[in-house]
RNA sequence: GGCGGCGUAGCCAAGUGGCUAAGGCAACGGAUUGCAAAUCCGUCAUUCACCGGUUCGAGUCCGGUCGCCGCCUCCA
């Protein structure tokens, strides 16, 4: 049973096989910090932690590295392009250097509340300058790049594969052009690797000139290659990266090295809200603050955008997130019931009753994730167990072997809850005490202790001959 | 205009030529319960946007129509 992939370059399903066998080297397009990050980024990003965590979880070692580009991207067509980080800055009358800082911080503040795993290293576009100006000095040496004043761009004309990965011809790419094409290039398409402007807020002394700052593309294929060398087997992104990022940064780690750079291109789709587009005049570009200040755990929003397939589109709405809190709590019932059959304290008699209910799910669970990541039906597998555990099919040594194969999904997804909780003594001694007072049926006396714990965030339930409690 | 993706129950979403179309949520009926909450049992797509075609057989392949989404130098 192979891992499955497809690769946006091939268009096709193909079994994943690393060019180091046991290493992965992975790169992800990460954000451009000019804001904080909304849910559709939050989609793409965590495709890449979970293609991370399959592959560790299938047993290979993973470098995975997810840039932070710090310095904006200009469009290649100088005055009508904006580079984001700039133009924030004069918007806020700030030092775009403190803005990028500032949502650096924040976005690795959002990866960890909703408990992505960290990468190998996050570089910094602003610390890969000298690296980037190496390969562009190589491009024009190997003539494939060209000089126009202190101006240095990609000439597309020199790289015959250029729009293998987006199918784009580059004759069709100048008819549709929808910007002025700037003289000093010698073809429409060719893009630019450095560019200056004195009244540029962040920029960079060179052999170009005084005022010089990097192109779009050209800091994803310095980092790539600083941290993961000249070959990589896997690069994500959302799939609007597609073209032109992806394509000139082919174009430009190739053209330098003379070999293939990526083996495997993987992308995820966009999320939609409300069956339409994201969009800032529609009001719905959410973030994860968002999520949390309509009272819901980024464990709910993790949830929701694993419960389609990375490579479809899928629709967010308020109500599936309602939806999606309460699936989860069906998942920690689960984790709950399993603890309970493992110790003994119900389920089948005979032990090993139902170990091979467990198996299949975990096979099912592992067939549908090396299907490409296939989320949807893997998750299915959980609730299956679920019945399971429910019809009392399962064993104390079954019910352990459960525990082991969620430990592992826990593991590829994050999703769940197998923490080991319990009560402080106080909670503890009120919650003793309110048994004892359903036992001598002191009703209100009983009430008045189970508000007690709920504003502790306990909730208690009289079930089955027995009371227990849950967090919230 | 060029290129690509999608359209499956009230909602979300698997399924990519072949037994009765996964799973979740909601809804409805019942059980259980001091109350509450939770839980449990059961029901819930003769049909896959629409129209044609190929095939012994199609949600799955082909053509057309309609709708939504993305890219074509801001975008995850």
């Amino acid at each position: 049973m192979s891992f499955q992939v497809y690769n946006s370059l091939t268009r096709k399903k193909q079994p994943f096989e690393p060019i180091d066998a046991g290493q992965v080297r992975m790169y992800n397009c990460g954000p451009t910090v000019y804001g904080r990050a909304h849910i559709g980024n939050l989609r793409s990003f965590l495709f890449a932690d979970t293609l991370r965590r399959w592959l560790e979880h299938e047993g290979l070692e993973v470098k995975q590295v997810m840039n932070i580009t710090d310095v904006g991207h200009i469009t290649a067509d100088a005055d009508q392009g904006e580079d984001k980080l700039d133009a924030q800055a004069r918007k806020e009358g700030r030092d775009p250097w403190k803005i990028s800082e500032q949502h650096t911080e924040e976005f690795l503040a959002d990866l960890a509340a909703l408990d992505f795993l960290e990468a190998s290293i996050y570089p910094r576009a602003t610390a890969h300058i000298e690296e980037m100006l190496e390969m562009i000095d190589g491009l024009l040496e190997k003539g494939h790049a060209y000089r126009a004043g202190d101006n240095v761009y990609f000439d597309v004309s020199s790289f015959a594969e250029y729009g293998k990965l987006s199918g784009n011809k580059v004759e069709d790419l100048a008819a549709g052009a929808r910007i002025d094409v700037l003289e000093e290039k010698r073809a429409p398409a060719d893009f630019a690797l450095w560019k200056s402007d004195p009244a540029h807020l962040m920029k960079w002394e060179s052999h170009f000139g005084p005022h010089g700052f990097p192109g779009w593309h050209i800091e994803c294929s310095a980092m790539a290659r600083t941290h993961l060398g000249d070959r990589i087997d896997i690069h994500t992104g959302g799939e609007d990266n597609i073209f032109p990022h992806h394509e000139c940064e082919i174009a430009q780690s190739e053209a330098f090295t003379g070999e293939p750079f990526a083996n495997y291109w993987m992308h995820a789709k966009f999320l939609q809200v409300d069956g339409g587009k994201m969009s800032k005049s529609l009001g719905n570009v959410y973030t994860l603050s968002d999520v949390e200040s309509r009272g819901f755990r980024p464990r709910d929003l993790r949830f929701t955008l694993l419960r389609g397939h990375y490579r479809q589109p899928l629709n967010f709405t308020w109500a599936i997130m309602a939806d999606s809190a309460r699936a989860l709590a069906k998942l920690d019932d689960l984790v709950t019931r399993l603890k309970r059959i493992a110790d003994g304290q119900e389920g089948a008699a005979e032990a090993t009753a139902g170990e091979d209910l467990v198996r299949a799910a975990k096979q099912a669970f592992r067939a549908a994730m090396n299907d490409d990541l296939n989320t949807p039906p893997a998750i299915a597998q959980l609730f299956g167990l679920r019945d399971h555990a429910v019809q009392e099919c399962l064993g104390s040594a079954a019910a352990a072997l459960a525990l082991e194969f969620l430990a592992g999904v826990q593991g590829a997804l994050g999703i769940l809850d197998m923490q080991e909780e319990s009560l402080d003594q106080e909670t503890q001694d009120i919650f003793n005490e309110r048994i004892r007072a359903r036992e001598n049926k002191e009703w209100a006396r009983s009430d008045k202790l189970r508000d007690e714990l709920l504003e502790r965030g306990i909730v208690v339930e009289d079930t089955g001959g027995r009371t227990v409690w849950r967090k919230r």
